[in-house]
DNA sequence: TCTGGATTCTAGCGGCTCAA
DNA sequence: TTGAGCCGCTAGAATCCAGA
């Protein structure tokens, strides 16, 4: 129920403003008494939306996790929306694992671009006044760090002058490298930011466009 | 089986943002 | 300036579930 009682009308600046005037019956509707009147159907449709939205979610979650649904008599909405993440983050690396099958390069190819990409923040940075340098080491560090996780180059990458100081630390024993899912590496266990998603990487058609034959992916210019 | 607390869902509302 | 849409708050209804 309302959190008003009938009897006891909220406040409202701008509705107050003008429906409290009052008017003949044969007058017509004020804009704001429209508004306000309509205000409510308009959010029933949308929470309907949603509602209507959840439920073919989860008929096609059900579907596709092969469960019956009798086996859980209702999946919460909450449940729904984690089931679809789930599934969606495992139809990414299925497509990201029959990429890398059909061509082993293509990981070759981010890692060059995810190497220009930190070249170009360095040299931004490099620009930029006022940038402590220990913020710019650390931002340099770390995204070394994700570059070295990704595993290393079959071949030595020529590396900017400024970026060449960073990679002792690329290549200094290091953890293996997390599975290469088209995530971007920098999820730790227990981190709070979710992984950046890389769109398109898994759809990346090897040898089409610019971007084949050995040219760098950029994740940028998707 | 009943009951009471916990959890989840639903709906109305005000306030805010943003595009037209 | 205005209308549409989104979001958070609130409170009642519905459902679940453990314990008596």
């Amino acid at each position: 129920m309302p959190a008003d009682t009938p009897g006891k009308p909220r406040a409202s600046p701008r509705a107050g403003a003008s429906a409290g005037a009052s008017r003949t019956p044969n007058q017509p509707r004020s804009v704001a008494e429209h508004r306000k009147s309509s205000k409510p159907v308009m959010e029933k449709r949308r929470r309907a939306r949603i509602n209507e939205s959840l439920a073919q979610l989860q008929s096609l979650l059900l579907d596709a996790l092969r469960k019956e649904s009798s086996r859980r008599s209702k999946l919460e909405k909450a449940d729904i929306l984690e089931l679809t993440v789930r599934h969606l983050q495992s139809l990414r690396r299925v497509q990201v694992t029959a990429a890398l099958r059909s061509d082993p390069a293509i990981l070759g190819k981010y890692r060059a671009g995810f190497h220009e990409c930190l070249a170009e923040v360095n040299r931004f940075l490099a620009g930029c006044e006022g940038v402590p340098a220990d913020v710019r080491s650390r931002l340099l560090g770390h995204l070394a760090a994700c570059l070295a996780r990704l595993g290393p180059a079959r071949r030595p990458l020529p590396l900017a002058p400024a970026t060449e100081a960073l990679e002792p630390e690329i290549y200094a024993g290091r953890p293996p490298p997390p599975a290469f899912d088209g995530l971007c590496p920098l999820p730790r266990p227990g981190a709070a930011l979710a992984p950046i998603f890389l769109p398109g990487l898994a759809l990346a058609a090897p040898g089409a466009g610019a971007q084949g034959q050995g040219a760098p992916w950029r994740p940028w210019l998707r």
